[in-house]
DNA sequence: TAAACGTGTCAAGAAAGTGTCAAGAGAGTC
DNA sequence: GACTCTCTTGACACTTTCTTGACACGTTTA
């Protein structure tokens, strides 16, 4: 499936070499001198474009607030690319959430290599791999040494807090507040939740190799 | 306060360009080329580091197992830069629990930014260090020299309690009190308590080197 | 120095925490 | 509304921790 990538760059014969070449390595480029039409074209939505490749000098808009702009309305990566070389203006292009920032003049073949580097790790924004097991959060999926287990909701809910937590020792209440769940609910409720996530990950209770019980306390991850 | 960050990178004209650039932004930076030289420091806890930044390209040993290694040993935060862009090396560093990744080459002020985000990050960890022991609150957990020790819950409130009021006397009334329980609990029971925590951590009650009995009153901790 | 008192620790029973079965309540689906 | 899957809870067995009396030994006091 080819990326779409939305170009802002107002040299036209640039724009031009650019799309074909990012044409030639699979992407679907669209370009735009004005950046209020690309920002129309982008938030308007009806382009799901991947990823952006902003140039810092424009008319009519600095470079800078279009960034901004994007990133408070969108998820979506940004490479800044400019013929300011100075070290301030990186700086403030990284602190504006840019992914990345390319000096002019640069290889055409670098900003593949960059797109493609970050389209990858956007695209494992969501996964968190951690010991056996690679958790895909928008998903609701884990898979376990590759192979997919089935969890219902609150022991996703559990076992995802107990991974991001690895480690450290969270108590019933604590996980109880975590999830949102009642104050009334008992303590039972999640040993009970545990022994079942303990048994779909064939973990043993008295030799828990990743979920241990810790006496008085709570529970922790220990991968 | 200065941050303390353990430099593990064997180029040298880059260890000092690093160095002097982390000096510039109030960081206490000290680098080591050789990675065993580097764990030795580290671990010897004379000097308590705040965050390593480990390159991956190391002479002598795998920057994977001195990530493994630390992370195993200290509950420190851990950039990795490298050379090696191929993803799956990424992940591996991940998953080792590394807490952010850097290609290289990377702009040192990139560095700094992600070396201040972690920090903060990491600084709101309630982490009590006295003498040999370092104690996560939160997390019921205490390390002594860097090696988890295990204690149960009413061991680890009376040495908290103790650790807090370090070179003050407690009755044994007083540590009662504090933990509430309930006040017919015989002074006898803290007595079993005290003895149980010395032998947990190697503290001779002959010879105390942590918990000292104070005859006719209770019990302090002397670091 | 002997009696009185305090502390260290063993061992056993009491108390509290945990694992899991099974039953019923609740939520979601067709 | 019937069916299914999920969540919650009580019950009971089991494990770990806590408490306490007992005795040994050290310290203080008279």
């Amino acid at each position: 499936m080819s990326k779409k990538v939305l170009l802002i760059e107002d040299d036209i014969s640039l724009q031009e070499l650019i799309i074909s070449f990012l044409d030639s390595y699979g992407f679907e480029t669209l370009g735009y001198a004005d950046p209020k039409k690309a920002l129309e074209a982008l938030l308007d939505r009806r382009e799901p474009f991947d990823i952006v490749v902003l140039d810092l000098m424009l008319p009519g808009m600095d470079g800078f607030d279009v960034a901004k702009k994007i990133k408070s309305q969108l998820d979506i990566p940004i490479i800044i690319s400019s013929a300011r070389t100075d070290i301030g203006n990186k700086i403030y292009g990284y602190d504006l959430g840019a992914d990345d920032y390319l000096d002019k003049p640069y290889e055409p073949r670098e900003l593949v290599l960059r797109l493609e580097a970050i389209l990858r790790r956007y695209g494992r924004k969501n996964e968190l791999v951690v010991s056996d097991f690679a958790i895909n959060e928008a998903n609701h999926s884990i898979l376990m040494e590759g192979y997919p287990i089935d969890l219902t909701r609150i022991e996703f809910d559990i076992f995802l807090l107990l991974i991001k937590n690895r480690g450290k020792n969270l108590s019933r209440d604590q996980i109880i507040g975590s999830l949102g769940l009642g104050d009334e609910t008992k303590h039972r409720t999640i040993d009970m939740h545990i022994s079942n996530i303990r048994q779909k990950i064939g973990d043993d209770a008295k030799e828990p190799r990743y979920i241990k019980s810790v006496w008085g306390i709570g529970y922790k991850f220990t991968g």
